[in-house]
DNA sequence: GTGCGTGCAAAGACTTTGCACGTAC
DNA sequence: GTACGTGCAAAGTCTTTGCACGCAC
């Protein structure tokens, strides 16, 4: 099995990515005190494998193809790491298991959730900013972030 | 313990309402073939004087002051009813519980979550009709609804 | 009177945690 | 060598469900 370790396969013709996520990864754990394992590198790069939209259990499955051997416990607690370190980000569904974007260096945007399928898909919507960023401002708040999803069917 | 049946105290300065909400919700049973309980008028009220914002623990104990009886069962089984009927709409967030909004009447807007305090507001963003229905019309899908949630903290 | 609704407790789904062992630094 | 991480299984949380009884229509 490839060690994940020193990989990059992370490649979004949108934007240029100055430094590999798993860099990122690394240097938040360090700053952390924490450590780099290889569960928490393969963890990363099936994610980027995945193309960044992935269910938890998914995840495990496709971690564990090939052989790799992780504990459910693991894959939860590297979750956890990786949106808080702003790597990706949890979204929560309806009458379902959560959902997990890959974040980094992207520009915010949107969930496009097609209710006959069940499919999703991840949408750019750059104007939501100035949006998200007006509402806060007429309240003395400071943005820290923001989330939609939208639900639509075949025609 | 005052009948709710009979009562409707929903009043929005932004948008007249014709039609009282307990009568909404009365025909949607109807239609359904199913019962308008006490239980049911009494949980629809208390949402509505929950300012239509809430949490399903939050709610079962509101509905519960004055010495009403439901099960917890009822109230979920009742949140679904509501959902169904397009009357109120589940948010589910975080690492929490869901949240529930009344919706019916109301246009489409945003929640606004105060991550200091985990305080939540509910907040108008015409807007995102357009844009929502712009990202669906490119993919020739028909909106069904949308939601956004924006993360902020006091200055 | 019949079918739908309710309460209770138990089951479910997903996620988190405690503990003993293992390993990155 | 010393935290920190891992796997396993058990516990947690919120929500749903099965069943017997009760009530709206």
């Amino acid at each position: 099995m490839p060690d994940a370790r020193f990989s990059d396969t992370f490649e979004e013709g949108e934007l240029e990515i100055v430094e590999p996520l798993c860099a990122v990864f690394r240097r938040t754990l360090r700053d952390a005190g924490q450590k780099y394992t290889p569960e928490r590198a393969r963890i990363l790069d099936t994610i980027i494998e995945l193309d960044g939209l992935f269910e938890a259990d998914a995840l495990l499955e496709s971690v564990r193809e090939g052989g790799f051997r992780v504990s459910k416990a693991t894959v939860y607690r590297t979750l956890k790491l990786l949106d808080d370190a702003g790597i990706i980000e949890r979204i929560p569904f309806d009458r379902e298991q959560s959902h997990y974007q890959l974040v980094y260096g992207r520009s915010p945007g949107a969930i496009l959730v097609n209710v006959d399928t069940g499919e999703i898909e991840s949408v750019d919507v750059p104007e939501l900013v100035a949006i998200r960023d007006a509402i806060c401002a007429k309240r003395g708040l400071v943005p820290e972030g923001h989330r939609l999803q939208i639900f639509a069917r075949p025609k």
